[in-house]
DNA sequence: TCGATCACGC
DNA sequence: CCCTGACGTGATCGAT
């Protein structure tokens, strides 16, 4: 340890790092280490009751499949798939992969008017998918106790992530009704609650506060439905008059904004043309100027450092910027925008995931912290203790970081996983 | 055993 | 014009 210690302490202090190490990284240690002791429990009986209800609706969707497609093959190998689709039924091809023709949703999805089956395989997909990854991975990982136990690791992801493995407990399911059901199945003890806080567009707040745009801070600071104040401000009408479809919109563009996306993919994504989307982001950068000034000064300081960091100096570094490779150098430009944004996102969660451990451990004996995934905190908790974890959480969450917009949270409880979403 | 494809999360 | 959204994990296929 001495060795270590004296080895590696000047390295981290000469590129400020040594706070990040003390009071980030070590502190979190314990947290995870009791997180993945304790586990969450699961309701095997539900669990394999959806798994029969999944297998006999994917058999059912076999059978569909075959008769559509007039005659038996693998539908799992997409290979097999491409031959069925595109050579024997000579339905239209999107894109392609190395191997052959995209079976993925996106073209399946496009194939919909043009033939039956696209729809079955579909849905054949999402069953099979929540049956072999959730339903059987769950009960294959489930503890004698009834609890799965994650392993949590901190040395994995570029942008200081947490990432979840054996089993990835920071996957499940929430975005279909179907696949929201095996939230349903994560339940805490008897007498217990599970109480989920989850940061409200923290990445964006850290975006508006880091590049110190005005406009950006102005809409967080008023407090409204973020992605309706964009939309308001880029489409240039009142707050009451933005439609669905505008706001949509703009939630895509600020999604995408995050990631360094192109007009193309923004496109892709909303459904217009190449053209339209340019035009929203042209639109988007006129609205937040200081948007665009701060993207263009984090690309031009990464080219002179060779790296980007984030608020607390978790730094990763950028060697694809001076390569001569197009698509190399606009990955590295990619990364350079959002590596700092979410890789801050984590530093807060980390900072929030220790003080919140610390509070419960002197205030609420009985509460112990379950879950993270990546802006959401799962606590179990004597119900009766439930009001007082979901203050707690909230606090400690919302006032772990001092930054130039709020940074809220919200606390739901509830009997399940899914309840507790709120 | 491993790369490719696909699909789930944030 | 290049070609096209960050970060992960896991199941499955199929070539080796």
């Amino acid at each position: 340890m001495d060795a270590l210690y004296s080895a590696l302490e000047p390295k981290l202090r000469e590129r400020g790092q040594w706070e990040l190490f003390e009071e980030i990284e070590l502190p979190l240690c314990r947290c995870l280490a009791e997180m993945e002791l304790a586990g969450c429990r699961v309701d095997s009986k539900a669990l394999s009751d959806f798994g029969g209800l999944l297998s006999r609706r994917a058999e059912e969707l076999e059978s569909d499949i075959y008769r559509l497609a007039d005659g038996e093959f693998n539908i799992n190998s997409p290979k097999q798939l491409g031959e069925v689709l595109f050579d024997r039924l000579g339905l239209s091809h999107g894109k392609k992969t190395k191997t052959g023709w995209s079976t993925n949703a996106d073209v399946l999805e496009k194939l919909r008017g043009e033939h039956p089956v696209a729809d079955a395989v579909l849905e054949y997909r999402q069953l099979t998918k929540l049956k072999s990854t959730y339903a059987d991975g769950l009960l294959k990982a489930l503890d004698p106790d009834g609890r799965v136990r994650t392993s949590f690791q901190m040395t994995v992801t570029a942008t200081g992530r947490l990432s979840s493995t054996e089993p990835n407990l920071q996957n499940i399911p929430t975005r279909t009704d179907l696949g929201s059901e095996i939230r349903r199945m994560f339940v805490p003890e008897a007498g217990n609650v599970l109480v989920d806080a989850d940061y409200s567009q923290i990445e964006l707040r850290l975006l508006a506060h880091i590049s110190g745009d005005e406009g950006m801070r102005a809409a967080f600071l008023s407090g409204g439905d973020f992605h309706a104040e964009t939309a308001s401000r880029v489409f240039g009408v009142e707050r009451k008059d933005v439609t669905h479809e505008m706001r949509r919109r703009a939630k895509a563009v600020n999604f995408g904004i995050v990631y360094g996306i192109s007009a193309f993919s923004l496109s892709q994504d909303i459904g217009t043309t190449q053209k339209e989307a340019k035009a929203y982001m042209d639109a988007y950068f006129a609205t937040f100027p200081g948007v665009r000034a701060y993207m263009d000064r984090v690309v031009e300081q990464a080219r002179t450092d060779g790296y980007v960091e984030t608020l607390y100096h978790r730094r990763r570094d950028l060697p694809e910027l001076s390569s001569s490779n197009f698509n190399l150098r606009s990955f590295g430009e990619r990364v350079a925008l959002n590596m700092p944004i979410q890789g801050t996102a984590a530093d807060v969660m980390k900072l929030a995931m220790i003080a919140v451990w610390k509070r419960l451990k002197a205030e609420l004996t009985q509460a112990r912290l379950v879950l993270q995934v990546h802006d959401e905190l799962i606590v179990e908790c004597p119900a009766a203790d439930a009001e007082k974890a979901s203050t707690l959480l909230k606090e400690e969450m919302e006032g772990v970081a001092q930054l130039s917009v709020p940074l809220t949270a919200d606390a739901h409880w509830g009997k399940n996983w899914l309840e507790a979403k709120g």
